[in-house]
DNA sequence: AATATCACG
DNA sequence: ACGTACGTGATATTT
């Protein structure tokens, strides 16, 4: 038999601060308790118990806290918005049937210490699920501790049994009170012998065993230690001892528990289904089958288009008649892939109505489609960029769209990751919506009850547009976001739709050619290697390449990665003078790149008319950037000089050139104007080359006498401390001592003082507003700066730093596009706007508007933004991307 | 589906 | 003492 308990308090810590708040309509916050239940789902899956109990702290301090003032000042009380969800996941608890402990004056620790011991007497295996680390020390071949961790917003646990923890640790487990009685512990506030780390901790239990052993040797005069650690251990003894039983579990706790009593036990439905329902758990009511219990809301709330009649039309006369009516109204648009068919929703009355149209049964689909997306007919969508591509590849303009749902949800929260209609709709409505695979998914038209299916989903998403339309403008407003999507993000969609559909041509004769070029020298390098290595694997294998440089060969492994050695270009760069063969695996590894990724990749995609045409991504990345897919045009290679041959593919058709725009260090230009940092920007206005200014700075020596090297370590500094970066960091990056690159650090922030008080304030703001944005007003939320956990904080403090700056750059480049792009209609010119990498934008033209692109491209992006710098770009033109570029 | 690696700003 | 820079996407291997 098998149980699994679950620390209470440690779990719902995890989920309460590793989630997104959430409440449901009455503003009662509820993440915890969803993100407690999902976990405990998890786990039950995972370890397959027979029983099932949870274990909860009482408030009142234990008499081990009575002991030790410091402890119980270390303790905080929780956050307003937790407190108010324990009762609530206690109540869910009950009503589930899933017993809990708790008792006063004793900690969850030691309920769970009691617990398992019990367990083990009785026979049972015990399964503890926990993010206290402290509890590892229960560990026994009957006990193991599920490691609960949230990284990154991710919930992982791991199995720790005896195995597993001697190979983390090295020691068996009750050894860690030994340890931490030595080192302390200081987010427990345990003291241990000042003095005393963990390495000198390590070494002496090592050789001694235990605590209690260490002290007996150190009395009668065998204990192997240096005289300083000796004195130290002596006059810390009353401290070790006392951190010995702080952080001893103590198993003795006078608890009414039998383990058959956690057996499983059938949930209370009904009033679990309305707890549920209050807390607005719609999808858990699903998943446990709650649909059917008690009758509390059976029949009401129809889903928006529950009684929303639905029609596919098929003729004209019918169609015709639909304009007609829709003239005026506010419909909403959901598309298909390429406009292939599309739902209309309008409302009527109490009642919505659809039509779902496709161009398979619609004769005159094309003019229906040039109707339907006329300025005429106001439209409410979803993806509109996509919309308006569709109709441009048909050969007309898709206006009239005053929303679009998918762009306010992502401003709303742009680290969401997707927006997939039955997601969004799940989270600002109580309905449960139909998946969007029913009718995107591979099978989602081949029978006729897929049909029936895929016909009512597309209905009942295009009515939910509706419905996010009566909510997500007002949520844009009160967050201030308004600006960002009226005058950023909304432009900014039929632009992306041209460029899109305009694409860029690939020579790609020249491309084969350069490939075939590649695999030579691929095909040479193989036999080299193979040769060198004495024997043939799989070169693309990091796990064969990895055994091969660091068994067979006996070279020394430099890093290890979770499944082995790492064999990244940064180790085999150390390891180059030990062996010839690592030179030929990094150009093996370069030329294999280029060629799968970039020349046979694209090649894949280039499309009938020459061009490769990507998807430019606008509500993917969480600083407002866009990303570009199917190919990435945003990563073609320019670093290294066969990598930079690429570009060299990307070309202007005969009688055209192509004009190259990129703003001059438009992040570091921002974070001078964000930070408002008089240093800076009196450097950037008087038009200083900022490194070599950083440079004469922060290594002090004259302006005109900063070497290439010292220039170059400015620059990489520049760029970190944009990231948020540390001393460490920088020192790796620049190949130089951690105390040289923390001392580099100083200096510049000494330098720059405002840099050094913005790196402070934005952090300090960000964590009392719980939100970071750009000058432009658009948003991330940052619920990292409230986690307990330290790499989790440290991650979002970089963020808020990095973000205002980035996300600012983005919006300024979206800006200029919508300018350029105005521009060149205005002046009517045959040029076209193509490509945005960032910082960068691509226009194809006829070789006789070349020097008026130039000028108009690098006024309108330089006029984008009026900060307290000068925004600059360079510009080049050329028959190629390469060409144009310089 | 996860992992390792590497291309870009 | 933590663990080590922000933002992306594609490919190949392995599970």
């Amino acid at each position: 038999m098998k149980l699994l308990v679950i620390d209470g308090n440690s779990i719902v810590n995890r989920a309460f601060f590793g989630m997104h708040p959430l409440n449901n309509q009455e503003g009662l916050p509820t993440h915890a308790v969803f993100g407690f239940l999902n976990i405990l789902r998890r786990m039950e899956e995972e370890v397959d118990p027979d029983g099932l109990c949870v274990t909860f702290d009482r408030k009142e301090p234990t008499f081990r806290h009575l002991a030790y003032e410091g402890y119980k000042a270390q303790r905080k009380g929780m956050p307003e918005d937790l407190a108010v969800q324990m009762p609530v996941l206690k109540e869910v608890l009950d009503a589930m049937n899933i017993p809990r402990y708790e008792l006063a004056g004793w900690e969850a620790d030691d309920l769970i210490g009691t617990i398992a011991r019990r367990c083990e007497a009785a026979g049972w295996d015990c399964r503890v699920a926990t993010g206290d680390k402290d509890s590892l020390q229960l560990v026994t071949d009957h006990t193991y501790i599920e490691l609960v961790t949230t990284r990154m917003g991710k919930t992982t646990t791991k199995e720790m049994d005896p195995a597993a923890f001697r190979e983390v640790y090295g020691f068996e487990p009750p050894i860690m009170v030994d340890l931490k009685a030595l080192m302390g512990d200081s987010s427990d506030n345990v003291p241990g012998v000042p003095g005393v780390g963990e390495k000198t901790a390590l070494a002496l239990l090592r050789e001694n065993g235990t605590l209690q052993t260490i002290y007996d040797r150190l009395d009668d005069g065998t204990l192997e230690a240096k005289p300083g650690v000796k004195k130290k251990l002596t006059e810390g003894r009353e401290s070790a001892f006392l951190s010995y039983d702080l952080c001893t579990i103590h198993r003795d706790a006078p608890l009414d528990f039998d383990p058959a009593d956690t057996l499983k036990k059938p949930v209370n439905a009904a009033p679990l289904r309305a707890l549920f329902e209050k807390l607005e758990f719609k999808k858990l009511i699903d998943q446990m089958g709650l649909d059917t219990a008690g009758d509390a809301s059976a029949g009401e709330a129809p889903v928006f288009c529950g009684t929303c009649e639905s029609e596919v039309v098929t003729d004209q006369a019918r169609a015709r008649e639909l304009l007609a009516l829709w003239k005026g109204k506010r419909v909403s648009v959901l598309a298909l892939p390429d406009l292939s068919g599309l739902a209309v929703e309008w409302g009527e009355g109490e009642n919505g109505r659809s039509a779902l149209v496709f161009e398979k049964d619609l004769p005159d689909y094309n003019g229906f489609l040039r109707d339907l997306l006329s300025e005429d007919i106001p439209k409410l969508g979803y993806h509109i960029k996509e919309v308006m591509r569709g109709a441009l590849e048909r050969g007309f303009e898709a206006r009239g769209f005053v929303f679009d749902g998918a762009i306010a949800a992502y401003l709303l929260s742009p680290t969401d990751g997707s927006y997939e209609l039955d997601k969004v709709g799940g989270q600002y409505f109580t309905e449960t919506f139909p998946p969007e695979k029913d009718y995107l998914g591979k099978k989602a038209w081949d029978d006729e009850e897929s049909v029936a299916k895929a016909r009512g989903a597309m209905s009942a998403h295009a009515a939910l547009i509706a419905a996010l339309y009566e909510v997500l403008p007002p949520k844009l407003t009160e967050y201030g976001l308004g600006k960002v999507y009226h005058e950023i993000e909304l432009p900014l969609c039929p632009v992306l739709a041209e460029m899109e559909t305009v694409g860029m041509l690939v020579d790609d004769g020249a491309l084969a050619r350069f490939g075939e070029i590649l695999t030579l020298g691929i095909d040479t390098l193989t036999a080299e290697i193979f040769d060198l290595c004495g024997k043939e694997f799989n070169l693309n294998s990091t796990q064969q390449l990895g055994k091969v440089l660091f068994e067979d060969l006996g070279l020394p492994p430099v890093k290890k990665t979770k499944t082995g050695y790492s064999t990244s270009a940064e180790v085999l760069e150390k390891l180059r003078p030990a062996h010839p063969v690592i030179d030929k695996i990094l150009e093996y590894r370069q030329l294999t790149k280029l060629n799968s990724t970039y020349v046979e990749g694209l090649g894949k995609v280039i499309a009938p008319d020459g061009r490769i045409h990507t998807s430019f991504q606008n509500t993917v990345t969480a600083t407002g950037r866009l990303s570009s897919t199917e190919p990435n045009l945003q990563n073609i290679p320019v670093r290294t000089e066969l990598g930079a041959k690429i570009r060299e593919m990307f070309i202007a058709p005969p009688g055209k050139v192509l004009v190259d725009a990129d703003y001059s260090q438009i992040e570091l230009r921002l974070l001078a104007c964000i930070s408002g940092d008089e240093t800076m920007i009196e450097s950037f206005r008087s038009g200083e080359d900022i490194h070599a200014r950083t440079a004469s700075q922060v290594f002090g020596v004259p302006l005109d006498q900063v070497s290439h090297e010292l220039r170059r370590r400015a620059k990489a500094v520049n760029f970190g401390i944009v990231y948020g970066i540390s001393g460490f960091s920088l020192a790796q990056d620049i190949g130089v001592s951690r105390q040289e690159a923390a001392a580099y650090m100083d200096k510049y922030l000494e330098t720059f003082a405002g840099v050094k008080k913005y790196m402070y304030g934005i952090k300090e703001q960000a964590k009392k507003d719980g939100y970071v944005s750009t000058l432009m007003g658009r948003r991330r939320w940052l619920p990292e700066l409230k986690s307990s956990n330290f790499n989790l904080r440290s991650f979002g403090e970089r963020v808020a730093l990095n973000m205002p700056i980035q996300g600012t750059a983005a919006d300024v480049m979206k800006l200029a596009m919508i300018r350029v792009s105005d521009r060149l209609k205005k002046e009517k010119l045959a040029a076209k706007l193509i490509l945005q990498v960032h910082d960068e934008l691509i226009v194809e033209c006829p070789e006789e508007e070349e020097a008026c692109v130039k000028a108009l491209i690098k006024e309108e992006m330089e006029g984008a933004g009026d900060f307290a710098v000068p925004l600059l770009t360079d510009a080049g033109s050329g028959r190629s991307w390469a060409d144009a570029k310089g």
